[in-house]
This record gives structure tokens, sequence and C-alpha cells, in this order.
DNA sequence: TCCAGTCTGTCATCCTGCCGACAATCTGCT
DNA sequence: AGCAGATTGTCGGCAGGATGACAGACTGGA
């Protein structure tokens, strides 16, 4: 029982629901509405949010911390589908996907997050249903995003592959330093394999050699972007 | 110039418009209108529809035939996303998502398409928001399409990805028969190959081996399913 | 019926990334 | 400071799939 509900008041959930995108353009009755049936929760870091449930119908939406959104085989292995941090919103399409998908969510970092009932949020939608819109909008971008993925998991080397996840990195929890872009994560090697497909072992040999190239900067567990446009070339184009 | 105009009246515009399920709801009067403003075209089997064109502002609804949604790499390389039929509609995601995708339709078989402009589209589904549900619904359950593709490809060994593959085509293109559910495709092993992400040389083996074990038939292109229930336990469990 | 184009079957070789293993290093906590 | 746990560095052997090549079989249209 490591999870435990965070006392939080309407008015601070509120303020957490705005910074969402998704309810950038939601009136503050609404947003007061949502925040009604909103739920605080804190998890610490490597607690499961939620696995693989059907009957778990709710969303959620990162106020803070870090949410790793994977799935599991069989044998043990992992696939990392991202990390992401506030103020995303997760799980919509655990809710709305015809054929459940099979991700599980977990606390990569310490989090709070605020669950969103399913039922409730559908009221809201339909009452008002051209926020049904900016729905549609959302899902065709993380749709669009899972499609760039696809395809360049299945038509690049590793090295393009490693390029563009670090590079995607940046985008998200990058920090502008003066050494450069730094990752504001802990990324183990494994977990950076978990994401690209392959072993840690791999992932070693080939992120020395991006660090030789002067590309990038390690430092135990941190990476920092030394030279983003490099990357970005061999992301793109040749070896 | 091998594609031209295909000489359709609005009433049969509207009656291929209404087999698409994301217009299920539609009035009749809706339909009317994006009948009215959809351009019908004819393009033999191969013909490329559209490749990566940010300007194409239009989706389009597949009459009949077989679309092939693809995405090419410099080197030459080719990844299939997947082989659509009658009544889908594609194309949406190009139109809504933030960085426009990068995937190129081509006819797969002679095919006859309604091509939708976007702005028109759009100015149906704002009038009558409600309608804007739907398409959210619809990009999540593609959303969770490709999503499961992209675990399958990473978690998975070829045995399992080719036969989730042939489950899958079965779905769409199967036709039920005396010696079980026959693909209504032509289907060289190159294009499953291109489906898979390997090469036409594996593709034989593995296939040589399934219908060894008389899990399927092989008619030079056809494939037929002998045994629908195996394949999908190989597809889920070990190999 | 014939032919050009497409598709299949099969090989030997190469190469990339996997696996198992073990030592060294780093971190957070006591 | 010291320890347990997490992370890294690195190796040799192995396997699955890529590559290039070539012959043979099938198909649809002239």
């Amino acid at each position: 029982m490591a999870t435990k509900a965070h006392p939080w008041s309407q008015g601070e959930r509120e303020a957490a629901l705005r910074r969402c995108p998704l309810f950038a353009r939601w009136s503050d009755a609404r947003i007061a509405d949502l925040a009604a049936m909103a739920r605080a929760e804190y998890y610490p870091r490597g607690t499961e949010i939620f696995a693989h449930d059907p009957e778990r119908r709710e969303a959620f939406v990162i106020a803070s911390g870090e949410v790793e959104v994977s799935r599991g085989s069989a044998e043990g292995k992992k696939f990392v589908l991202g990390i992401n941090g506030a103020p995303q919103i997760l799980a919509i399409v655990r809710l709305l996907a015809d054929p459940p998908i099979r991700y599980d969510y977990r606390a990569y970092e310490d989090s709070v997050l605020l669950h969103l009932p399913a039922d409730g949020l559908a009221a809201i939608l339909d009452a008002e249903p051209i926020l049904w819109r900016d729905v549609a909008l959302l899902m065709c971008t993380r749709h669009g995003d899972s499609l760039r993925l696809l395809g360049d998991h299945n038509l690049g080397s590793l090295d393009q592959r490693m390029a563009a996840t670090l590079v995607d990195l940046a985008r998200i929890h990058g920090i502008a330093g003066g050494q450069g872009i730094e990752l504001g994560l802990r990324l183990p090697q494994e977990q950076l394999g978990a994401m690209l497909g392959v072993t840690r072992q791999s992932v070693n040999k080939l992120l020395r050699g991006f660090e030789a190239a002067g590309l990038i900067a390690i430092d135990y567990n941190r990476i920092t972007i030394r030279d983003p446009a490099a990357l970005d070339a061999i992301a793109e184009g040749g070896h």
C-alpha cells in the first residue's frame, strides 16, 4: 500500500487541470466540475499506477512527476513507449479504444496524479460537444507520434533510432544549460534499451560511440546533448 | 496520368459514404452536404494516391478496392502499415496531427475513392459538434491498433509477429470457405515482409514452416488459414 | 499459345545484436 | 565512513536475419 490520497483542495485541483493543454479552452465552470470529481493521489517512484485492467475506467492528469508507459511480455521483456511528465493527460485511449489497450502505467519518479472518472468526463464532454474536437485533435497527434515511432523502428538502424530517441527525450525533458541540453531524467541504459527494443549492452556500446564523437556527455545516469544538430542528422539521414 | 475522375452521381456518392461507419449517425442532410463536395476518382492498381504532401488537405473514403498505407526510407526500404478496404476512411490523421505524418497511400488493387476536402469536412463537424465525438472514438481505436502493433514488433519473435499479422489480415480480408479462411488478397511474400519489417527470404522460410505444420495453405500468391486457433496461440504465447 | 513480368525456393556468407558472465563503479542511506 | 543496491564496462560465443545470387515456376495479357 505505497500509494495514498494526496490532500489537495478544490482550488489546487483546478489549477493542476488548468495547466493541461486539453482543457485550455474549457470554461471555469467546466474545469470546476471536473476538479470536483477528480481524485488526487500520490505515487512514490516505482509504484504501479495501473496495469492492463479494463475495469479501471479512469484517465489521469500528471500534476507533477514522471509516468512511464510500458508493455510487458510473457518472457519478461519490457517495451517502454515513453516517459511523460506534467501536465500531460494519459490513459484516454484506454477508455475509448475498442479492443482495450494493454499498456501499463508506472510512476517513474515520485508523482502526483489527478484521476478522472470516465463517465464524469464523458458527461462534461457530451454537455458541450465541441470539446470533443480537442479530444479528437489530441488523439490524432498522439496517433501520429506512434506512427512515426513505428516507422522508425521498422526502417531505421539502431544508430538512427537511438539518435531519434535522444532528440525526442531532449524535446520533452530537456533543460538548456551551458554545456548543452541536459536531460532532466535519470536514464539507465537498461531503460533506454527498453525504449529501443534492444539490450543494455547494445545501448552501452552505442552510447560510448556517441560520447567519443562528442555528440553527448554521459555522467553516470544522466545524459547531456552536446550537438543536437548532429544527432538530428543521424536520426534522419545516413549512418 | 493513370488516375481519372469517376463519373458518379450525387446519389451514388451518398450511398458510398453511408457505408462508412464514421458517418453511421449522420443525418441524411449532412451526408448529402458531404457527398456534394466529395470527388470520386478511380485509381488503377499500383497508382500512387498521395505521398507525404502537407499541401494536400484531403481525407478519403474507400468506395471499392484496396489501399496500401506505407512509408519508405532513404535506403529504399519500405514499411507497410496496413492494407485497407472499403468502407474505411483514411488520411484523417494527416489533416489533424500536428507534425504531419509521413505515410504514403497507394492503390493496392483497382480502387474508387471519394476525396473529401478538409475544410468542408471540418465545417460540417463544427456545425454539429457531437459528430466530433465519433471522430475521437475512431482515432482512439486506430491509435490503439498502432500501439498494439508497436508493442508486438518490439516484444515478439518473428513467428509471433507473422502469426499475428496473418490473423489480422484474416479478420479484415478473410472469406470463410470450406478449407478455412481464405485471404481475399494477393499477398506476395515481399509484401508480407514489408509489413513485418523483414526480407522476403525470411518470410519464405517461416511460411513454409507454417504450411508444413498444417496451419496454412499456400497457393502461389494466396494464403488460406487452416487453423486460426493455433495461429492465435502462436501469436499470443510462446513459440 | 507465347512471352514478359512477377513471384517463389534455396543457398552460402556475413553481420548485428543477444546472451551469460563477472568485475568495477557509483549512489543513497545509515 | 561504510554498506547494500543499482548501474556500468566489457568480453567471447552464438543465433537470427540480412545480402546477393540464381534457377525455376506461375500469371495475365497480346
